[in-house]
DNA sequence: TCCCTATCTGCTCATATGAGCACCATTGGC
DNA sequence: GCCAATGGTGCTCATATGAGCAGATAGGGA
């Protein structure tokens, strides 16, 4: 029954061929799906885009110590990013009290985010960029989405001003860094981020497809080696390995932008991230306290709350009914 | 998009129906439909019934300091009894130790679970009966559904032997009971079930349908009266209220069988429940600690996680996208 | 043992549905 | 302003599918 369900819903199969294979007639295999629908073996279920995944929210909550939590339901692949940034700009816009000023990472989520954000969806705000970044635009698809963009879109939509930081995102030595921040717009505007009331950020992945590789503050070689010396990827341009400790002290000291201790001092620090690359460096930024808030999607929320080692549980649990222990030791 | 997959897959409408709900043609319909799939709106889930929700496990394991909890998917109604049932089975099977001596309550679950066991699924189990009840066949439905076969059944099909409590359930006067208890036999199959090392009990629900009323140990106007004082379910013969207290003590003194401190105390006491109608009581036994191991529906192990007051959450959460509280405090 | 009933099986037929196709609208480049 | 391209719309047609029905099968009581 099962094997015919699987056949007919996931491959797609036409009840004649699923009876060949099953060796049966069509109508016995019409039957045994009916029987299969209802008997709930296939569940059919109406996602609404706009629900929440409240237990999962619960769930996140509790493990990881976070004021918040927003899980969206697993859309198509291509379409979580999209949802997930919709949530993220109504949480943003809900947010209570108002920040007044709002620190904000750059990328492409935070682009989707500031794209689907309500026109007045604030006043008063200032939107600060938190670090350094790229100053036009170079992603061809996305259009407006270069660094600076971002924060003005985020900043026009609330009537607001946006504070840029005009720096690149990662120096080549360490004393030209020094040197651009002790400037006093860009110290100037490190200071306001510094005392910024929320922060909205994202985390990239650590691999060849960062955004940090594709506007060339790194080659797709540095950011093997942040791999080999365990980085997971990048929070605010400082990448972090899976206990969310910084990987390299030296390239840190060369990017420019507020410190993961400002995320982590903050009272509203929201991490915006989906997709299932993003995996590991949500976890290491969730686990590590550098967020108070995660808005994301139902398939990392699962994942997030799995056993921390185990990658891929692998299709649909199979596991036998059996006891895992009997020592009657709760394991909490 | 959202409504039109709701009135095709929920409401069973053609899509020319749908058509004219929505002043539109049926192609548009079927292409909304087509999209809705692939988006993920409409999702079909294939359920294999031997699955378990490792999840909800877990959080059941957390939320109530549980040794081990068995979560089947939710199937129709009128399966989730077998399917727990078999569930329950599987695991007592599977359970190391080996009990020598099983306390078992009575009753239609308990039953269940006793058809479903695998012959050979022990050797020398003694099954010992842990409350008093009905003697004959009193079912009708059910066939062998008697205390004394349910006891016999899960012994025969382990090749051990059955020790029964030739008592009633609750007598009518707390002198005979003691009297009763002071009985040769009768004293040493409670000293026997006392001295268990695992049970295997379900509770009853504290309405007119209870197993105690169809009996005739107690009419529907006892039960009423319970229920008044606060009962929400017996468990092996003993009522009890939300937070796991016996209602009526003089009740209680006329109730034959092992008390509650006996399952608290032992290593191994396992909970076998399912249906909506048990939530309630399922609640009580579980956050009491009544039990060590569950083993339940989704439905229900989904209500115990949620928030204690909250009856029915009625319907999909449509809850808007606003954050809950922004102190920052993440509540434990 | 037989018979009655309830369920299952194979089939026909009406129909709901998806693939394919031509057509129209909207948009953007020149 | 014109034209191409892209995506949506209405339609036809083959077909996969569910309802309905007669015969087969099995199970259970007398």
């Amino acid at each position: 029954m099962v094997r015919a369900a699987e056949l007919y819903y996931e491959d797609g199969k036409t009840q004649d061929e699923i009876g060949a294979l099953l060796r049966t007639t069509r109508w016995k295999v019409g039957r045994l799906l009916a029987k299969a629908r209802d008997r709930g073996i296939v569940r059919i279920e109406i996602v609404h885009p706009r629900a929440r995944r409240l237990a999962l929210e619960r769930l996140l909550r509790e493990r990881f110590g976070l004021a918040d939590a927003i899980v969206v339901p697993a859309a198509d692949d291509s379409e979580v990013q999209a949802s997930v940034a919709r949530a993220a700009a109504d949480y943003l816009a809900a947010l209570r009290p108002v920040p007044r000023v709002l620190g904000i990472s750059w990328g492409r989520t935070l682009s989707a985010v500031a794209e689907r954000l309500a026109p007045g969806w604030a006043s008063e705000v200032r939107v600060v960029q938190i670090n350094g970044g790229i100053s036009l635009s170079s992603s061809p698809g996305s259009g407006a989405g270069s660094a600076a963009s971002t924060a003005a879109m985020i900043a026009q939509k609330a009537g607001g001003q946006a504070i840029l930081l005009p720096s690149p995102a990662i120096l080549e030595h360490a004393a030209t860094k020094a040197a651009i921040e002790s400037d006093r717009t860009v110290a100037g505007v490190l200071q306001l981020a510094g005392s910024a009331t929320a922060f909205l950020f994202s985390a990239g992945v650590a691999d060849a497809s960062s955004v940090l590789v594709e506007s060339g503050y790194l080659t797709a070689d540095d950011v093997e080696a942040l791999v080999e010396r365990g980085a997971v990827g990048d929070v605010v341009g400082r990448f972090i390995d899976a206990s969310g400790r910084i990987v390299d002290d030296a390239l840190d000291a060369r990017t420019v932008g507020i410190g993961h201790d400002a995320l982590r001092a903050a009272k509203t620090s929201v991490l915006v991230i989906a997709g299932e690359s993003k995996h590991p460096v949500a976890r290491a930024v969730v686990s590590s306290g550098l967020c108070s808030v995660i808005v994301t999607d139902e398939a990392t929320a699962q994942a997030l709350t799995q056993e921390p080692q185990k990658q891929h549980s692998a299709g649909p649990q199979n596991s036998s009914l059996s006891p895992q222990q009997t020592q009657g030791v709760p394991h909490a």
